[in-house]
RNA sequence: GGCGCCUUGGUCAAGUGGUUAAGACUCCAGCCUCUCACGCUGGCUACAUGGGUUCGAAUCCCAUAGGCGUCACCA
C-alpha cells in the first residue's frame, strides 16, 4: 500500500450547488493527493435520477476551476478509468451485483417497482475499519441492515457504486464527511466479499454554521450563504475563500502562517493537521482574510477584480484605479463598494447636523466662516492643477493662514462635498475624484444650504 | 430510542504527563491621523462535569452531560 501512488477522489452528486463543506472535502482530497505527488479524480455520482440537475457537471467543473482545484481525471479531463459519470457505468455495477448474488452475499428482492438486489449482512460478529483521524472504529454487524445494492431501475445505490468505483479506479484514500462513518462497515464487507484491498479512510468533521440566536448546527441556508458561488457573488475573492476554508478544520504544523497560496498549501499539507471536531464557519474571520488579500493586491489588480461589482459614471471610471487605492484597505467584500462610492456620483441629501463636530470644534456658523474663504481659495486653482498633492499643499497653506486646527478646516470642507459622515479617503482625495467643477458646485450649494437654515 | 463520532476562550486553533495553556479573528483601550480605514501598542476571555491512574493531567482510563451523525430502492 505504501508503495502505491496516492489517488484520491471527489465524488459529488450533480446538484448544481457547491456547498462549502463539499468544497472543503474536495480541497483536502486535492491537497493530500498533490502533496503526495498523487492523482486527484473527479467522479460524478448521479445514480439518483430524481436529483439530476441540468448542466450540473459543468457547474461543478467550473467551480473547481475557480477554486484552483484541478482534477487529473474526470468527465471533462478523461483518464484511464473512464467513464467518470456513474450513470454511464450501469453495466459494470450490474455485473458485480450479480457476482455477489451468485456467491450468496446478496439476493434478489421483488418490490413494487421491480427486482432489486440486496446485500446480505452477517447477523453476528462485528466489523472494524481504520480511519486516519479516528483510529479503529468497530460496529456490531447486527446494527447493519441488508441494504439495496442495485435499485429496481437498474441503478446502483451510493453504498454500492462507491465501493466498485473506488476499487476499479484504484483510489487509495477515501476522504469524505463523517456522515459516512456508520455506513462504512457495509462498504468494508463489500470489499471483503470481493476480496479487494481496503482503502484508507479519512472521515472529515462537518462545517457548522452559527444562527442568530447563537445556536450551532450544520451549515445550511438559515446561516446565509452556504455555497462557494454565493460567496463569490458577494465579492469574496476565490483565493481568499479557498484559503479560509482550508483552515476550517485543518491547520499547518510548526507555523502560525495563515495566508497561503494554493502551491504553499500543497507544499505544507498533511493529514495530521486535520481536526476531528466540527468547525464553525465564521464570517468575521473570512472578512479579515478577504481584506488581507485586498491589501496585498496592486491598485490595478484590485480595480480589475472590483469592476464586475460596480456601476460607474464616466468620470469615476477614468479614475477607478486611483479610487481603488483608497478602497483596498476599507473593503471586506466587493459588493460593499457601490454603496460606499455612490456619493461620488450623486450628492446625498443635505444634513446640517453633519457640520457639527465637537472634536474638531466645528458648527454651522463656523462652517460658513471657513467655507466662504476656502471656496474662493479653491476657485483659484486651475483644472490642471487639481491634483491630490497640489490640493493638499494649497489647503494646508490656507489652514496655516487662518491659524485654525487642520481638522477644523478639513471637517466642514469634507462634509460640504460629500454630505457623508464617513468617506473612503479625505478631503483632498475626494476633491480630486470629484474634479474641479463638481467640487466647487457642491461647496457653493452646501454653503447656500447652510446660510438658508 | 439503538449505534457511532465529537468536546481547549464568542470563533478558528497550538498543545501528545511537568508550559506563566501559543497564535489568529472578534471585541475593548491607546497611539497615528484631514472623517473612516490601514498600521502600531496593549488588554479581556478557555482546558464541559465528576471520578480515577500518577509525585504530577488539557494531555491516560471510566462515567455523566451536551452537540453532531446514522438507522432510505438519497448521496
Amino acid at each position: 500500500m505504501s508503495n502505491k501512488k496516492v489517488r484520491t477522489r471527489f465524488a459529488p452528486s450533480p446538484t448544481g450547488y457547491m456547498h462549502i463543506g463539499n468544497l472543503r472535502t474536495a480541497l483536502y482530497a486535492y491537497l493530500f493527493a498533490k502533496s503526495q505527488h498523487g492523482d486527484f479524480i473527479l467522479r460524478i455520482e448521479d445514480t439518483d435520477r430524481a436529483r439530476y440537475v441540468a448542466d450540473a457537471v459543468e457547474f461543478i467543473e467550473n467551480t473547481l476551476k475557480l477554486a484552483k482545484i484541478k482534477p487529473d481525471e474526470g468527465p471533462h479531463d478523461g483518464g484511464n478509468f473512464a467513464p467518470y459519470i456513474q450513470s454511464e457505468r450501469k453495466e459494470i455495477y450490474k455485473k458485480y451485483a450479480e457476482e455477489l448474488v451468485s456467491k450468496d452475499f446478496a439476493y434478489y428482492e421483488e418490490g413494487e417497482n421491480g427486482v432489486a438486489i440486496r446485500q446480505r449482512m452477517p447477523k453476528t460478529g462485528e466489523t472494524t475499519f481504520y480511519d486516519v483521524l479516528h483510529g479503529n472504529i468497530t460496529i456490531a454487524n447486527e446494527e447493519l441492515e441488508d441494504q439495496i445494492l442495485l435499485k429496481s431501475d437498474g441503478m446502483p445505490t451510493y453504498n454500492f457504486a462507491n465501493v466498485i468505483d473506488d476499487h476499479l479506479m484504484e483510489i487509495t484514500h477515501i476522504i469524505r464527511g463523517t456522515e459516512f462513518i456508520t455506513s462504512t462497515p457495509k462498504h468494508v464487507l463489500l470489499y471483503q466479499y470481493f476480496g479487494w484491498e481496503i482503502p484508507t479512510f479519512i472521515h472529515l468533521a462537518p462545517v457548522m454554521g452559527k444562527a442568530e440566536d447563537g445556536s450551532v448546527s450544520k451549515l445550511s441556508k438559515r446561516h446565509g450563504a452556504t455555497s462557494f458561488g454565493d460567496l463569490v457573488d458577494m465579492g469574496y475573492l476565490p483565493e481568499a475563500i479557498t484559503n479560509y476554508v482550508a483552515l476550517l478544520g485543518w491547520n499547518p504544523k510548526n507555523t502560525n502562517q495563515e495566508i497561503f497560496s494554493m502551491d504553499e498549501l500543497i507544499d505544507i499539507f498533511s493529514l495530521d493537521g486535520l481536526s476531528k471536531s466540527p468547525a464553525v464557519f465564521d464570517y468575521d474571520k473570512l472578512n479579515w482574510m478577504s481584506s488581507e488579500y485586498f491589501k496585498k493586491m496592486s491598485d490595478e489588480e484590485f480595480a480589475e477584480a472590483a469592476r464586475k461589482y460596480v456601476k460607474l459614471d464616466e468620470n469615476l471610471s477614468a479614475k477607478f484605479v486611483y479610487l481603488s487605492s483608497l478602497l483596498k484597505t476599507r473593503v471586506t467584500k466587493l459588493n460593499e463598494i457601490q454603496e460606499s462610492i455612490e456619493f461620488l456620483m450623486t450628492m446625498p441629501d443635505f444634513d446640517s447636523e453633519l457640520f457639527i463636530n465637537k472634536r474638531n470644534k466645528v458648527n454651522v456658523e463656523k462652517s460658513i466662516e471657513i467655507l466662504t474663504p476656502a471656496l474662493e481659495m479653491l476657485e483659484k486653482i486651475s483644472a490642471e492643477d487639481w491634483t491630490v498633492d497640489n490640493l493638499n499643499e494649497k489647503i494646508s497653506a490656507f489652514t496655516a493662514n487662518t491659524g485654525l486646527k487642520v481638522g477644523t478646516v478639513m471637517w466642514p470642507l469634507r462634509i460640504a462635498i460629500s454630505n457623508k459622515k464617513v468617506t473612503p479617503g479625505g478631503v483632498t482625495e475626494i476633491l480630486y475624484l470629484l474634479g474641479r467643477e463638481i467640487s466647487l458646485n457642491r461647496i457653493k450649494q452646501s454653503l447656500d444650504n447652510l446660510k438658508n437654515l
